[in-house]
DNA sequence: GGATATATTTTGACAGTTCAAAATAAATCC
DNA sequence: GGATTTATTTTGAACTGTCAAAATATATCC
């Protein structure tokens, strides 16, 4: 069996891979991902190399082979169940439930796994808007716009924020910016770094450009 | 933070200490509860002692400080409560959640313990009828009689099953022994080690001596 | 009470995971 | 295109938790 490290190497792998075209990770992201010093991270990819979880190509980075993802998506797959259970059955905080899933992805046992599955009615994403890996072994890697990047003005429905931290999903969720919501930029100031948005029936607020490439958004048809 | 092993060194120690008056757990109890040989238990006790979480009293056994007994007891309350989850929510067999606890137990935070606690509303014993830890510490040790010492014709109760291994518990599940459920012992034949129950509305069956005083049981008032 | 059996401890080794710091390769910049 | 910066790898060491096997202490049995 995988240990917890190398379920950490791995699934950390796996979602610097997806951000990549080629699924060239490169060393040194991997290592900050994991908050470990370089070398800490080749010692473990050869290692990972050495099982045939990965292969690791000197000095440009790593790249997942086919069981090396299996075995990732299946711990991304824990995770994001646990974070949903979490949230959806223990009514816990969408900001703490990362951390709590951080460990319980290693101690959840495949029958769990199924069993939470199904008692949370096979939801396709967690709180986050994050897609769940499918039993199967299928990632929904579906791209969408942001707030620092769609239309203005238009109606929008927030789809995922994509940061993990305490305190951003803490100031997404004071101002209302949970999947499934709706919202509008009204404005978007390139210069200063700034997009203002309104929710329905809310006072306009600002937030740095930044913080909004982390929300995802769609359009909405009721405004 | 408690490692893993130090977890399991502790929680074990705490079970074989309450089975004994003085509270002093030979070497030897420990490492084979562990499953690990008994040099090893005495190199993990020896680093224990160090950071006060027991006493180790030389080729005599060791004893749990009170800082050792507390985190003993918080790492069983979760052990007991994710099995009565397991079976209470997920509806998992009682003969599995024993092995799934075994590493769940070592993965959830104080927060979730309390959130699960209050969702299976603050139960008193697990599905096997294990006790389970108060939040404050306390643990209710008292002890009841079993299949093979209890009288015989009365009508009796299970109250709790004490023996975690999947077969006994798949054997004892088949016959309808389950905490809560109801018999009377028709028969205890000592020489031939057997003895002979019937529940309501069954034929009798028999089992031996050994496996009779892994079942307690209280008197029930109706038959 | 001395021989023998049993329980415990000691010693030396190993696997896995990590860091600090030095060495090296690759990329970038005049 | 040679010097400098940056990323990666190597080296040496530490820590945790484990085993095998030898040494030692304690208990038990004539
Ligand atoms: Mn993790
Ligand atoms: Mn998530
Ligand atoms: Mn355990
Ligand atoms: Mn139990």
């Amino acid at each position: 069996m995988a240990t917890i490290a190398v379920e950490n190497y791995l699934k950390h792998a796996l979602l610097l891979a997806e951000r990549s075209p080629d699924g060239l990770v490169p060393m040194g992201e991997l290592a900050s991902a994991l908050a470990v010093v370089p070398g800490t991270a080749t010692t473990m990819v050869k290692a990972l190399a050495d099982s045939g979880l990965v292969v690791h190509e000197p000095r440009r980075g790593l790249r997942l082979t086919p069981e090396g993802r299996r075995v990732a998506l299946n711990v991304l797959r824990k995770h994001r169940l646990v974070e949903t259970f979490l949230v959806n059955v223990l009514k816990m905080d969408w900001a703490q439930v990362h951390a709590e899933a951080e460990q319980l992805e290693h101690a959840i046992s495949d029958a769990v796994l199924d069993r939470l599955d199904a008692l949370l009615g096979h939801p396709a994403t967690d709180p986050h808007g994050d897609p769940i890996p499918s039993v199967e072994g299928t990632l929904n890697s579906a791209v969408y716009a942001t707030l620092a990047t769609c239309a203005t003005e238009a109606p929008l429905r927030v789809v995922r924020v994509t940061d993990q931290s305490a305190d951003f999903l803490t100031f997404a969720e004071a101002h209302g910016l949970r999947p499934g919501t709706t919202a509008r930029v009204v404005d978007r100031n390139l210069p200063a770094g700034l997009v203002t948005l309104r929710r329905p029936r809310g006072k306009p607020f600002a937030l740095s450009l930044s913080a909004a490439g982390r929300i995802w958004v769609e359009p909405a048809d009721s405004p």
